[in-house]
DNA sequence: GCATTAACACGTA
DNA sequence: TACGTGTTAATGC
């Protein structure tokens, strides 16, 4: 399976920030969570930056210098590559922020987080997250439940990485990407074609292509040109598919 | 048997 | 035109 090409050696926060847009601030859930003071301190660090398709927004190894937010695009975290295969963990969508976990340890970055697609990103410098987390009560439970979130997300990954069914793996796939607390913002309707859905579940495009028509032909989804809708969410999750054995 | 790569025609932005 | 989709054929585990 061919992967994206790496434009640029670098990462986007480093070398291509600017201030976020009235529009952007928009797009970040937990500035609601947050009094006047405390969001005038967070708008006033908050950077963006424009990433290209195979652009790195985060390096593995490298200290941590960002607590990360999707804008709009999409993102994948995935493993260090030089020891072994690239290994996908999981789909950012627009609205899903990550990282929190390497920023309250003040460590080294433990993924790489990559652009599938045009995408722009904003970033929370550590010592702002830091004196939010030590200040605000909105922050920290906004940080809390996406903790908590992250949890049962894992749990649910290491279930989905047993399957060996790939029409339920694009499924369940499908539905960590339509998370509603981490991704608030997807709503009914992903952009996604399905070769980048392809690079996130870790099949051809082809036979992710046959999985969305039985999905498709199940009614938990329907397939648009560039995107598909999510019909059933529930389903997705959890749904079985029968093995037509007679 | 099933998934993958390669290749193609066709439709859409 | 460039890209995304849907399909088929050949190949590999």
């Amino acid at each position: 399976m061919q992967l994206p090409k790496i434009s640029r050696p670098g990462t986007v926060l480093r070398e291509r920030k600017r201030a976020p847009t009235e529009a952007e601030l928009a797009e970040i859930p937990w500035l609601q969570s947050l009094t006047p003071p405390e969001r005038e301190r967070a708008v006033a660090a908050l950077v963006v930056g424009d990433a290209e398709a195979g652009d790195h927004i985060c390096r593995f190894g490298r200290p941590v210098t960002y607590w990360f937010g999707l804008v709009d695009g999409l993102l994948k975290m995935s493993n260090d590559d030089s020891q072994g295969p690239v290994i996908t963990f999981t789909g950012v969508a627009p609205g899903g922020w990550f990282g929190e976990g390497t920023v309250l340890k003040h460590e080294q970055y433990r993924y790489n987080i990559t652009a599938l697609r045009k995408s722009r990103v904003a970033g929370l410098p550590v010592e702002t997250f830091d004196w939010l987390l030590d200040h605000s009560i909105g922050f920290n439970r906004f940080v809390m439940h996406q903790l908590n979130e992250r949890l049962g997300q894992f749990i649910a990954a290491r279930e989905i990485d047993r399957l060996n069914n790939p029409d339920l793996r694009v499924a369940r796939n499908l539905a960590a990407l339509f998370h509603p607390l981490l991704s608030p913002n997807v709503g009914g309707v992903l952009r996604i074609t399905q070769q980048e859905l392809a690079y996130l579940v870790g099949l051809s495009r082809q036979r992710v292509n046959q999985a969305l028509t039985t999905l498709s032909a199940k009614g938990w989804i329907r397939v648009d040109y560039g995107g598909l809708r999510v019909l059933n969410l529930v389903a997705l999750r959890s749904g079985v598919l029968d093995d037509g054995v007679p």
